[in-house]
DNA sequence: GTTGAAAAGTGCTGCGA
DNA sequence: TCGCAGCACTTTTCAAC
């Protein structure tokens, strides 16, 4: 499905597309077509263009955790018995649901996870029982966010 | 424009078409109405009540920002001089366009950011001359994620 | 609150330049 | 390769249940 092109044959016109539609998804290509003063048609070529580049992958809903009950939102460092044991513990973590996002790097932590739970006694169930006690993991430390400051997509 | 409900009058539906638009935000109300053997103008209805009530926020492109030359994701525990600089700390970062969250939060750092950045000069130069400059920052510490590995919605 | 259908607007495809 | 025009589909609205 994804052609070989360079990464960076993207001109002007398919950057100014990206920079409307990554910040509401919404807005139909028609517009776009009349702030960039071309033809609708052309929005979509580019468009397939890019999503067989694999620059796009889709769509998806910006919801607000807290307002559907999941209150907590914490960063997890986790360290390994043995760097070794990474892809298997990426396995494991990749069923425990709370998990948005795992990162491998460098520094103290061998991995470094976004989670979020509903409440403390959730989160303290997804700790203890989730994750400290997968196999290779030695210990976590947990950073709790108190707030979200500023949430956004890069700028292009 | 936000109406005044309790957090938890969502039902079963409106749950379900959380779901399912959280994977696919580009899934058509009439495909959704088939799924749950409802009408679309039932999902009209309840899509626009969880938007007023705040829940959903919109939504965006997932895009690859390694497919367009941003290649370096990483984390930055920020040390504040004094905690009471925080608000004052996040509107200046607000102005750094590479970080793309920033968390208020518990542990030793008073702060937390996601940063994308273009290579290795660039993750220099950001922290360098638009975040270590600032005032009330003391010092930073960088986590680089070298793959991420897990990158998803949460599981309702 | 839900339904079903009608009206308005959008996405997609093929032809021409 | 790009732009235009027609068709199919989706969203949105509304009267009735």
């Amino acid at each position: 499905m994804e052609k070989n092109y360079s990464n960076y044959d993207l001109d002007n016109l398919d950057i100014q597309i990206l920079s409307i539609l990554m910040q509401d998804a919404s807005i139909p290509y028609t517009e776009i077509a009349k702030k960039l003063i071309v033809s609708g048609g052309t929005i979509h070529v580019r468009m397939k263009k890019m999503e067989e580049m694999g620059i796009i992958h889709g769509s998806n809903l910006i919801i607000n955790p807290q307002k559907i009950g999941f209150d907590i939102t914490a960063f997890l460092g986790i360290y390994l018995e043995k760097g070794s044991q990474y892809a298997d513990a990426v396995e494991q973590l990749k069923n425990v649901k709370e998990i948005v996002e795992l990162h491998y790097c460098t520094g103290q932590y061998s991995m470094f996870a976004k989670i979020i739970c509903r409440d403390t006694a959730h989160l303290r169930k997804v700790l203890n029982e989730d994750i400290q006690s997968l196999k290779g993991i030695q210990r976590t430390e947990t950073i709790i966010s108190l707030e979200e400051s500023i949430r956004r997509q890069i700028t292009l």
